[in-house]
DNA sequence: ATGAAAGCGCTAACAG
DNA sequence: CTGTTAGCGCTTTCAT
């Protein structure tokens, strides 16, 4: 009952009393006390309310109510090492990209009770590191990679810490744990073959200097190369390079760019919608004919995509399966379930629309 | 030194001991044990090195490398009080407007070494209310809102937890606490006059129909009105309303449905820049000169509207600044440092650009 | 400058 | 079904 002493200790026997902070916060102890319950009785009134006979129920709800007791998780979350938090690492929200993952994520954790942590790690592989200390620190049941963890202190800080983790957004022989991606190659190659079997013939890629997107763009010119969409001699296709995050006017500038030095081009697979908006805005400001005279292909099949004029052809991703899943898979996880871990690819699929 | 005596507990007379997991992570006192000293100093050197001689520094930091010793934050945020984690509410993600927010604030914490929690409240009241309770539950140092609270029973568990809230994107006399936004009236009072000077009479909105957009197209329309923006008679203007979260397709078919019913609109206040990218894209399949037939006015000067042709005129509102903002007041109240709550009027302008 | 003790608020483990 | 006890891993308070 009266167990805060607030100040001036007694004499010398007992060994004196420090009273500690004590905030007034409204803690198990406060409910189960108005209840008339031990702690531990609330605690399962309130996580498992089925080993609970009705009448505490009540009880225990009413005090809840009557205190405005809301839980403290942090020291839930520390006595059961279950943090009900995950986090997720990604290059950038702002290149929209990632964002029908995200908000996947958001949406599938909330339902199940957990709540994301968002962190960016823009594109250059120094911050990673220092985000992934933060994250560990905070005890995740679960984390989110966009992309495959290169940094071998990443894999073995992430390895030892046991947390379930996900990467996501491309694919590899060796995850640390579960992955769920596609294969960037496979676009490339993918994207070369439609172009070709739609009768382009002299193909170009305008795209952002992040490592995947210079993949598939690889792959792409590879591809084209193979199926002779390339003048004699050439071991590459015409490209435009650009610092990621991209935007609309860097798609501008790109197709300016490339126009001057090949105007003869047909063909343009960009690393994203966005830039191939871009694309599209400077192709219609020329007066230049897309699809007629250039074919437009996007990445992405962002929102904006179906609804451009002419409409975006465009390579898309199931960015809220691999949400759904990525949050399935830790969710299962950390409640112990069976969960086989593994790599999924969840491949993509070319959305033939007016561009291309 | 020897403190896991693992298993088989002697007889019976002390008390039998029992397990618990201990899971075999490293913790301080691993580290402490290692560096020959007493845990809470290894938490000194880590916390504030300059308390501790420069010898045991070395020593602990020795100490952190070889164990790989991440420090759990569940458990030191129990023991401070201090979570580190600020948690942001936003209606979405997917809007983008309110990305730019997100991001800087990400930004602008994590330099802090402080965390974002994200949650989506969708545009309905009802999801904020358990989002709330799953928020505070965390303890974070700070939360911050989309919009202001506007539940009286959100408002007092808010209050009720002490935690430092910062309401955005809004205006209101009675925050909870801090306020960092503009007047939704204003916008659209001063969008109706630049169109009135720029020799347009005949406007129009094209609007999302969550509650601080129609704040924005009411005021607009008012004082369209009132500067004789409209025919006879009328005491609105032409609207057309859509279902948030809004996109690229609603905006087309906004403007058609707009144009079959007021053939005659010369200009029109878009809701976000994503609808205006919409209606521009609309415009120009029908052939419809912008701005010289319809002037089109966006809001969010999102990262796409400079480049778009014509240029979007749009409503700029500094979302790296409410960011940046937010997360200066939270980060300084919660290291207990004078910081004067209030309200911020951060204003918005209108960026004049070719489509208005 | 360093340490011992006492919790932060909760739940796992073990009784009854 | 309910309670007792002992921590989770860290930091505060007080003492040296």
């Amino acid at each position: 009952m009266n167990d805060t002493k607030p100040k001036k200790q007694a004499a010398i026997a007992p060994p004196p009393r420090r009273s500690r902070r004590k905030n007034g916060g409204i803690t198990l102890r406060d409910v189960a006390a108005l209840a008339g319950v031990a702690p531990i009785t609330a605690s399962r009134a309130l996580n498992t309310p089925s080993v609970v006979s009705e009448q505490i129920l009540q009880r225990v709800k009413k005090a809840v109510e009557q205190t405005g007791y809301v839980p403290n998780m942090l020291a839930g979350g520390l006595a059961s090492r279950k943090s009900r938090l995950v986090a997720a690492v990604v290059p950038t929200i702002s290149g929209n990209v990632f964002l029908e993952v995200v908000q996947s994520l958001t949406a599938s954790l909330a339902a199940c009770g957990y709540q994301l942590m968002l962190g960016q790690s823009g594109y250059e592989d120094s911050r990673e590191d220092e985000l992934l200390e933060a994250i560990i620190g905070r005890r995740p049941d679960g984390v989110i990679l966009t992309g495959i963890m290169r940094s071998e202190q990443g894999r073995k800080r992430l390895l030892n810490s046991g947390i379930p983790v996900v990467e996501t957004w491309d694919l590899t022989d060796h995850p640390i744990d579960m992955l769920i991606g596609f294969s960037h190659e496979q676009v490339g190659v993918e994207v070369a073959q439609y172009l070709h079997n739609r009768g382009r013939r002299r193909v170009a890629t305008l795209s952002a200097n992040d490592e995947r997107a210079q993949r598939r763009m690889k792959a792409f010119s590879d591809a084209a190369i193979a199926l002779g969409m390339a003048l004699p001699g050439e071991t590459a296709v015409p490209d435009w390079v650009m610092q990621a995050p991209t935007n609309v006017g860097m798609g501008r500038t790109g197709l300016r760019e490339l126009l001057a030095r090949h105007p003869d081009i047909d063909a343009l697979f960009c690393s994203s919608d966005t830039v191939a908006l871009g694309v599209l805005t400077e192709a219609q400001a020329q007066g230049i004919q897309v699809p007629e005279r250039l074919a437009v292909v996007g990445l992405g099949d962002l929102g904006f995509a179906r609804d451009l004029n002419p409409p975006l052809t465009t390579v898309r991703i199931d960015g809220a399966k691999i949400g759904s899943m990525a949050a399935h898979f830790i969710v299962e996880r950390s409640q112990e379930r069976e969960v086989r871990a593994g790599i999924v690819d969840i491949g993509f699929c070319i959305v033939e629309r007016g561009s291309a």
